[in-house]
DNA sequence: GAATACTCTAGTAATTCTATAGGAATAATA
DNA sequence: TATTATTCCTATAGAATTACTAGAGTATTC
């Protein structure tokens, strides 16, 4: 299941991204709109802006805003940094790859290859969904 | 990530498939080949014989031992009994469902619409996918 | 310089995960 | 019947993670 975190995260993000002018939104505004809790949307929003994916700006009038267009917005990217590796089990991780503790060997390991189908089917889903589809009306 | 539990259910449970005549096998046995905390898989075999996967007999000679044909047993099964929901978002969830507490309405959630499109991906690999094609080589 | 809004570090309460402990119940066998 | 092997069941505890919260600090605008 995907965390809260995370799913603020996206939900700030597709708020954002509704926006008509690109102009900086407050962390008040969008905690209020979504039902998120105020403080813990702006550790989140900074996660997402040392990501890369937004740009802010301090004092009055100040705010979050997004840096690239919608389309350049891979779910993909969004969903490692706030929720951590898509795959199911680390020994399948592309980004976050970790050997299982309890398996000798990779090759022989029969959850390995499920996961992998797993993995793949997933990936490219949030590889090829942009905040762009996100938005858009059905 | 999957979960510990859920990743030693599957591979006690392809350890019981790969056994050539359905007799019953000691949890001892499955936890020394596996590499699994013995009193931990113990818990973890109730509850998949709870569920109706596994059949077990007491005393000496007992053990575990497979109800089904490993055909008949899709892992979503499995996935759900020890895992809990295969979807990211109750809200998403067919057999799991919870409103979200932060969403006034579904219908208008951004998220919602991503998530159903991943549940019915990953459901698809889970439904189709059996205990047979599992321990299957290749 | 006052008000506004993000930044950063820490801490904390609640929950979930990963087991562990110990004994009761059951079955086979000597 | 006594012994031994095995599952069954309940309870609990430590560790890790999640979901926040507090509050002081910093930059910007007016």
């Amino acid at each position: 299941m995907l965390s809260r975190k995370t799913k603020y995260g996206l939900k700030a993000l597709s708020y954002l991204a509704k926006q008509e002018l690109n102009r900086p939104v407050q962390i008040s505004v969008i905690s209020e709109a979504e039902n998120i809790s105020q403080k813990f949307l702006e550790s989140i929003l900074l996660s997402l802006r040392k990501a890369g994916y937004l740009g802010s700006k301090k004092g009055k009038g100040g705010g979050y805003y997004l840096l690239k267009e919608t389309r350049d917005i891979p779910i993909a990217g969004v969903y490692r940094i706030l929720e951590g590796p898509i795959a199911m089990v680390p020994c399948v991780s592309l980004n976050f790859y970790e050997k299982c503790h309890d398996c000798p060997d990779e090759h022989s390991c029969s959850v390995h290859k499920l996961m992998i189908q797993v993995r793949d089917n997933t990936l490219s889903i949030l590889e090829n969904t942009s905040l762009q589809d996100f938005i858009s009306e059905n």
